[in-house]
RNA sequence: GUGUCCGUAGCUCAGCUGGAUAGAGCAACGGCCUUCUAAGCCGUGGGUCGGGGGUUCGAAUCCCUUCGGGCACACCA
């Protein structure tokens, strides 16, 4: 389907044209004056130079050349020379009943690349924290944003599971039960298949082990040897790994699952290890990598550049991989493997300068071919109140589980307090509603500003929040459900001409769906389907103020705005599910 | 120092591919429930869009400059 301003677009230039002017000037945009008109065209300003021409005779000239046409109701000339347009209610609505049957609402699904989306960013080994929330929350909206436009989407969570932590892991683990027969080096037999720490005890582990190799040296050399060791293919040390990544997957899985985030992907860079050497091998034959300061590096300086970019490292001068080899080789991997013609990183945005260099590195050594399009999506960071990076009341990291528990706890009381529920109900209800909450209070920021976590505001039933969003479809569901209750079958409405301005300004908004959905796209901008979704709500609830809907006398009318909002709620629970988060039936 | 992002109402943020009186939400104050969920709706007050200059018929938006802040600048990830 076409988008509305394009076909408003269309009309306008043609009157243009009728009138001897470029079509071009054409453009039809939404109105900034709601109080005079619904649409708006500048172009008789634009072409007032290029025609010499006053352009409120331009604007009179192209008022008349519409004049008896279809698709808009009202068209005046005002000076200094704008076009104030109304949309014909016939035209809106047979529009509409063109969206309501059509797949996506009629957004036209443009993509058809194969996309890899990188995002998640979590260490096995360690708990997620509130700086994870970002990654995976917008992340996770991209990666919709990109399937609904009809792209093949992989995310993948790219685990840290390679580094000298793993060697932090198994050496705490090997004083804390030194008898285990992994570390036995005369052992031959099969090891045991269940893993010999929780998830609970790892946890404890890693951060214990790693502040004791900070304290002493020595116990610190012993876990890079484990480290070694275990990227040497050590048996024991295998078997411990792969219990930790299975135990560390399992509770990863449970807590981005419990943020409605999943992965197409868990490799990690253990799944990329072995390619590394070939990789490097790669890189000197072709002349790219040289030694410098006795690491490997390739250079990556343009003429260009405005600023310094240093080289990209490759390997560091005791000859050890790090974050830089670990990315390139999962590209070489990735194109190797998937194929993509797109990689998207979702990470921090004090990441750009190394992603630049690691992206032209990669162009550079023909890594990826020359059409395959590296982005860096960068996110702020997340705050308290107090403005800096959110912290617990004691100032410590908070864990991500612990924030979505007492969002969940927040959200618990505070329908306990609005509703006569169940306990059992009201938990139900409140999962929901917080997973909302917390991601909509995040997706609605830009995602490349810093932006400032207030569980209050987030939790609020009221103003620009996700709880105020699911109040207003279950508010839609409520009477549709009240009209199936009384043999009604909403299945079965048809849209009609709309019966007054709310309804009309509802309907409008509905129409722009395929607009804002391709800005989302191009932009890559969750923020601007949350505003859309906001705006609909907004209206929607300012359109049922204002409107008796089953208490509508007129069967036919009636089912006009019945169908209104069955499309209402389709595109709400639509729009929200591509955030990554739904609404309850009931609330 | 170099680069980069940001500075819009008391607070949190939209708007930034230039258009008419700069928008929301929260907070404050005042209205609207015997009727489909009042967790809603309506209204009032609140701004030299950090400052200055320029381009333009027109600038929060583009350019320059200045002040203030964040962040990044090869062996961490």
């Amino acid at each position: 389907m076409k988008k509305l301003l394009d076909l408003l677009t269309t009309e306008m230039g043609k009157a243009f044209e009728k009138a001897g002017y470029s079509a071009e000037l054409g453009k039809v945009t939404v109105s900034n004056r709601p109080d005079l008109c619904e649409y708006q065209c500048n172009g008789a300003m634009a072409g007032a130079k290029q025609y010499h021409k006053a352009p409120i005779m331009i604007a009179n000239e192209i008022a008349a050349a519409l004049e008896g046409g279809e698709v808009f109701s009202e068209v005046s000339a005002v000076a200094p020379g704008f076009l104030n347009l109304k949309l014909s209610e016939g035209f809106l609505a047979a529009y509409l009943k063109e969206m309501k049957t059509a797949d996506k609402f009629g957004f036209e699904a443009e993509g058809k690349e194969t996309v890899v989306i990188d995002y998640g960013g979590a260490n096995v080994a360690k708990p997620l924290h509130v700086g994870h929330i970002r990654s995976a929350v917008i992340g996770e909206a991209v990666k919709r944003i990109y399937k609904f436009a009809g792209n093949e989407v992989i995310g993948d969570v790219h685990l840290g599971d390679w580094g000298l932590q793993m060697g932090l892991v198994i050496m705490g683990l090997k004083e804390r039960k030194p008898d285990l027969v992994y570390f036995d080096d005369s052992y031959t037999g099969e090891y045991p298949e269940e893993a010999p720490f929780t998830i609970s005890e790892l946890e404890e582990i890693y951060p214990a082990s790693s502040a004791k190799s900070k304290a002493d040296p020595e116990y610190k050399a012993l876990a890079m040897e484990a480290t070694k060791k275990l990227q040497d293919g050590v048996r024991g040390y295998r078997a411990i790994w792969d219990h930790i990544m299975k135990v560390s997957v399992t509770d990863l899985k449970k807590n981005y699952g419990s943020l409605n985030v999943s992965f197409e992907l868990w490799n990690g860079e253990s799944s990329v290890h072995d390619l590394i050497p070939s990789m490097v091998d790669y890189m000197k034959k072709g002349g790219w990598a040289h030694e410098s300061e006795g690491a490997l590096v390739v250079d990556v300086k343009e003429e260009t550049d405005t600023k310094e970019i240093p080289p990209c490292m490759i390997l560091k001068s005791d000859g050890a991989s790090l974050y830089n080899t670990t990315d390139l080789a999962t590209i070489m991997y990735r194109m190797e493997d998937i194929k993509p013609d797109r990689i998207v990183y979702v990470v921090d945005k004090r990441q750009e300068l190394y992603f630049e260099q690691v992206f032209r590195c990669a162009r550079k050594t023909e890594l990826v071919k020359p059409e395959t399009k590296l982005n860096f999506l960068g996110f702020g960071t997340m705050n308290g109140a107090d403005g800096k990076p959110f912290k617990t009341r004691d100032g410590g990291v908070m864990r991500l589980e612990n924030l979505i528990a007492d969002t969940k706890e927040e959200m618990f009381t505070k329908i306990k307090e609005g509703r006569p529920v169940t306990d059992e109900e009201a938990r139900e209800i409140a999962d929901i509603v917080a997973i909302s909450a917390l991601k909509y209070g995040d997706l609605s920021n830009q995602a490349s500003k810093d932006y400032v976590f207030d569980i209050d505001r987030f939790t609020s039933f009221e103003g620009d929040t996700g709880p105020y969003l699911l109040y207003t479809i279950v508010r839609i569901k409520s009477i549709l459900n009240k009209y199936t209750e009384n043999g009604g079958d909403y299945t079965k409405a048809e849209l009609g001409n709309a019966g007054n301005p709310f309804e009309k300004a509802l309907g409008m908004r509905l129409a722009q769906f395929g607009e804002m959905m391709s800005q989302a796209v191009n932009e890559l901008a969750p923020h601007k389907i949350c505003g859309y979704v906001y705006d609909v709500a907004n209206l929607f609830n300012k359109f049922y103020h204002e409107t008796q809907i089953l208490g509508e006398a007129d069967e036919a009318r009636r089912q006009n705005l019945i169908a209104l909002l069955v499309l209402t709620r389709d595109i709400l629970e639509t729009s929200i599910d591509i955030l990554g988060f739904s609404a309850p039936e009931k609330m």
